[in-house]
DNA sequence: TGCGCTATGTGCGCTTTCGCACATACGCTG
DNA sequence: CAGCGTATGTGCGAAAGCGCACATAGCGCA
């Protein structure tokens, strides 16, 4: 299997006990995201489970009045399309490709069957769930308390974990939707992160030049994300 | 059983199959929660899962500089703990008790066994797992988008709907605490929703005069929240 | 090469919320 | 029934973010 089409590179897959993979590898489909695809529309039937490689899915709630405001970022560590196995089917959320890439999807037919079956896979989704619901709670709180600065650290370190590279390609104005505020307050924001010598960018491209920096001036939000999504889901071949 | 200590009162218990019933009655211990307990502690072992009766536990998630955000609240509709059948054995929040009253818990290592031979219980769990996280998720979104107002309407209807009656005994200053805002916010909310006639309050004290008056003045968040419970954990048995 | 679209930068007045200081007032306790 | 503690009301100035209007500038395509 080409570097380009290997399944193992989400890390939720790549968790998986080698046994498990005889049933799994013919079961997923190698499907190419392209930026601002729509994977699931809010409060609509799913249809597969969507494990990125190296793509980015934002989890986003659309207001009645069109604004939007990002709920939960996937990537590579992740799966779209929780309550296919929770039970929901559904979820009041909308899923769209921030960053297009490679993923590898599954029937939701052929996921509840397997997550009926309990095992190693029941478990691995219902800790990855944990996560990911830290990582709402930990929005709502930042959404609370945090300065646009901080938020923006927070989402330009969320996002470059989730990918390789230290390369984003995202518009101020996408940027702006994911974070529910106004595209000049993500232009003030990211002038000054430029100025400081952490980021450089033009034109929907943003390259991250001092990773640390961007630490130090996030608040305490990504940390406690990060940390939960280490926790529990810990390095296990190559993870 | 008296009707004080009858655990059905839980929606959740209570929506379990009959013969579940004959093995899950004796691992219920009858708890009185009071105001401002501490249920679990932030990143610390869960011993126990609580099922509220008439009582309402915060989840809420402190901040380094001691500021706290809440991040869900959970009633006779759920469950706290839900680590502990997640696997995470803990999560970076905290829960309080914000409403005094009864409960019934499980001890830790009995709620894993059962979860882990699957069955109702699991799927049942897991479908509230769904809803909270969409209450979650809510919260992020009307952190960033609505109006104090607003989230006042939401958090007063959401409190109410976990409990009997019309009445809430809080303090101004610990729903400020709750919604992560200043307490002269919520006063100044407050007064507003007094003067049109929808609540009357005193001194910790507040009863809602009328519930769809707080209905129109709230934003869609309670609406989408409410109808992912109503549609999660229909109605069964008197649910 | 040049045109046009889109991304980014800027200014300004407005609203909401914050932070702080302090006034009032209810109700429990002695 | 007097006094104290807590809950609630109010009045500032400051700060962050919004909404709108518009200026600039880089990239792609003809």
């Amino acid at each position: 299997m080409s570097p380009t089409s290997d399944p193992l590179r989400n890390r939720l897959l790549a968790a998986l006990p080698m046994d498990e993979w005889q049933s799994w590898g013919p079961k997923l489909e190698h499907v190419k995201l392209s930026l601002g695809q729509v994977l699931y529309e809010s409060d609509c039937p799913q249809s597969h489970v969507y494990f990125p490689a190296n793509s980015i899915v934002s989890l986003l709630y659309v207001m009645e009045n069109g604004a939007s405001a990002e709920i939960a970022v996937v990537g590579n560590e992740g799966v779209v399309g929780i309550s296919l196995f929770m039970g929901g089917e559904s979820t009041p959320s909308r899923a769209v490709v921030q960053s297009a890439g490679d993923a590898y999807r599954v029937k939701a037919v052929t996921i509840k069957d397997a997550f009926n079956e309990s095992g190693p896979l029941l478990h691995l989704l219902l800790r990855y769930t944990q996560a990911l619901i830290t990582q709402m709670a930990q929005t709502a709180v930042c959404n609370r308390h945090h300065s646009l600065d901080q938020q923006l650290c927070r989402w330009l370190l969320l996002s470059l974990d989730r990918l390789e590279g230290s390369e984003l390609h995202m518009t101020q104005e996408l940027i702006a939707n994911m974070l529910g505020v106004r595209r000049e307050g993500v232009t003030a924001a990211a002038l000054k992160l430029q100025a400081a010598g952490l980021i450089r960018y033009a034109r929907g491209r943003v390259q991250v030049l001092d990773r640390a920096g961007l630490e130090e001036r996030t608040c305490e939000c990504y940390g406690v994300v990060k940390r939960e999504y280490d926790r529990l889901l810990p390095d296990k071949e190559a993870w």
